[in-house]
DNA sequence: GACAAAATAGAACGATCGTGCTATAAACTG
DNA sequence: CAGTTTATAGCACGATCGTTCTATTTTGTC
């Protein structure tokens, strides 16, 4: 699988940087175009439609947070070492080069509060796996006594989260 | 003064309805016309430009946040009592029926933090003025022996922003 | 290197964007 | 009611939007 797919990645990076700053809703395929050095027409052949790309573009957020924030963390000791590390990796996320304009979940979340759709639950799905990964590592760290035993850790969660 | 500040108070109004739900950004002269039975050319008489306009939404959504929020816990008894009802008055503030999509600053906030420019300025400063204004009530609350004396007020205030 | 397949360019579409202009209609003032 | 100011409509502009078509170039395979 060659360039295609190449060029597609190029230009989700490309995307996701400029979402984080303008928003989903503010990327537009002609600005992509140009700053891409590609015809309009061109790029737009990688996507059947604009929701699409946008779609795409949530996707490559969510494994890039993936990779940089969720699979360093696993590679932490069980428990509290692992819970720091996931906050830290998290701070350390939305100043990460390839987001000039921070966290594009937070954006996301708040232009698309109001629209339902498939772009929304994408984000939602996306949030309750967060939340969830948070939960596990908290039970993880109950067990092994690095919190009270009668941590509520849903609860726990979602403080961490807020 | 006639009927023009009255219309133009109206659009004020549904473009500020609007702005909560799909952002400064995301509202058009067209739409709002269409919105408002207007002329697209009618309606743009109103405001020099699309910038202009945008601004005076924020105005107008900072004059309608003084009014529902701090003009009436002003009426309440000095110190706690008033913390208290601008903690209400703002939780309500974000659920008022003018404001279908929440607290237009928050989204405002979200889409302008990285585009300077007179509408980042005004925003600023709108939320300098709000935060100097639970710092004053904190002041306040300190010399009525309702909070420890040595609160710091300017900290407090950001918690209760946060 | 020939050939099929995939990637890109180019042009055009209808729509909408923000913004001017000019004319008409409505609202105030005397 | 007459006259003037003010508010609104209508039309057109260049630009950009997302999208669809048809070439043309580039890539990968035998």
């Amino acid at each position: 699988m060659g360039k295609g797919r190449r060029t597609r990645r190029a230009i989700l990076d490309t995307a996701l940087a400029e979402t984080s700053t303008v928003g989903l809703a503010g990327i537009s395929i002609g600005g992509l175009a140009r700053k891409m050095e590609l015809s309009k027409s061109g790029l737009f052949a990688h996507f059947g439609s604009k929701e699409d790309l946008q779609l795409e573009v949530l996707a490559t957020a969510r494994d890039r947070f993936v990779e940089s924030v969720i699979v360093p963390a696993l590679r932490l000791p069980r428990g509290e070492p692992r819970i720091r590390g996931l906050f830290d990796n998290w701070l350390q996320w939305s100043r990460a080069s390839f987001l000039p304009g921070g966290c594009p979940f937070i954006a996301a979340a708040n232009e698309l509060d109001d629209v339902p759709g498939p772009l929304r639950d994408f984000l939602v799905d996306a949030q309750r796996d967060w939340l969830e990964t948070l939960a596990t590592a908290a039970r993880i760290a109950v067990e092994e006594g690095h919190l009270a035993r009668d941590l509520d850790v849903g609860q726990f969660a979602y403080e961490f989260y807020s």
